[in-house]
DNA sequence: GTCTATAAGCGGATAGAC
DNA sequence: GTCTATCCGCTTATAGAC
């Protein structure tokens, strides 16, 4: 699943206390926080330490190298990026199954988006870390929904595209908004926070989306 | 326009030598793959010097510090990312000109992925270098663009999403193929140099365009 | 302009007391 | 589990010969 790993707990500390558990929990949400922000080879982990309230000499107790920590930040963090494409399955109306995705990636967006810049980080690197995943797992999801999106086309309740485009187009414009979330805020003053903006953010997206796979007859 | 820098040339050697001003082009286009793949501290200046066919050595002498050259990649770089944004302009068809500047983009987004990068590295920093960009030049263009978006919108031309968001989306969409190169390739088996896979991408982002500006009458 | 050698500092990681 | 002290390698940057 993911490169460089021996077994889950290999590189970290052995047992499971109160407040062991506790400063793991922090440290991984410090890390998330940094990872994501400037990357691995940019966030030194005394930062992070300070951030969780410990020492760095502490932190290394718990995660042997920095290495290891990012790893189990990425790690904890997979599913919570993948877990809105499962839900998109055939039981649904294309139009409702489309919609629900894209409300839940753009709450994720604006939720979680050290979640989204830590992959794009690391996706951008050439995603040595997530290589083998995305060639694994991601791909046979992604495989999986695709041809689900291609059965619905074949009936005629979507339009022509290209599905892998419709769902790249999908994450595209949702994490946008995470991952430039800098960008839009200087650009608009507003962010998703604001329900207003959220809801103008995601009446366009489905709207492009109804674009690519309800679009308006050619004939 | 950008921070930290004193004046165009300052951290740079004087003169404009023959070989001295290829080396120095050598040196740009060697550090903007570098940066635009690691990021400024994940990149060794060696490296780029090693890409270039120089020592480190005289990779300093060209460039006094790591960040002066970083800076000049980005300033360097500027212009290519904000040009296609330049060509809307108000005496075309809505519909053509969000066309060719679409077009535009993703041929960007083919031709110099690293350009996309280096920027979506830069924002997702907190754009530390960009600000005073994001907050000046880029807003000033992108207010005007949405100032002429809104104008068609109130002749009826075009549709009624905030015009900020349509611009957005089709950054999003775009870049997407140059940010996550990797994570395209790896998904599909190809990349926008195929050009059957670069028509498929832009036909879509057209209609989740045109979803967005000439969407389907909601009445 | 380009080289060799080296200074200087940062940051990850370890040792060992408590 | 947490601390102090320290080591060590790596990378930027400089000095000075050619």
């Amino acid at each position: 699943m993911l490169a460089g790993t021996d077994s889950p707990q290999s590189a970290t500390a052995p047992r499971t206390t109160a407040t062991g558990e506790a400063n793991r929990e922090r440290i991984l949400d410090a890390a998330l926080a940094r990872f994501a922000r400037t990357g691995l080879s940019g966030t030194r982990i005394d930062e992070i330490a300070a951030d969780a309230g410990l020492s760095k000499t502490n932190l290394l107790y718990y995660f042997r190298t920095k290495n290891a920590l990012y790893l189990a930040v990425l790690r904890r963090t997979l599913e919570m990026w993948l877990e809105p494409l499962r839900q998109i399955d055939a039981g649904r109306d294309p139009q409702a199954a489309l919609a629900h995705y894209v409300t839940r990636k753009l709450e994720a967006a604006r939720d979680c988006p050290e979640a989204s810049r830590l992959f794009a980080l690391e996706v951008m690197r050439g995603a040595p870390m997530l290589s083998g995943m995305i060639a694994g797992d991601l791909k046979d999801l992604v495989d999986a929904k695709v041809a689900l999106l291609r059965h619905w086309q074949a009936e005629g309740r979507i339009g022509v595209h290209e599905p892998h485009h419709l769902l790249f187009h999908i994450w595209a414009m949702t994490q946008h908004y995470a991952d430039f979330a800098v960008q839009v805020e200087g650009l608009t003053g507003r962010t998703l926070d604001d329900p207003a903006f959220f809801e103008q953010a995601l009446q366009a997206i489905l709207a492009a989306v109804s674009g690519m796979a309800f679009g308006p007859p050619k004939d």
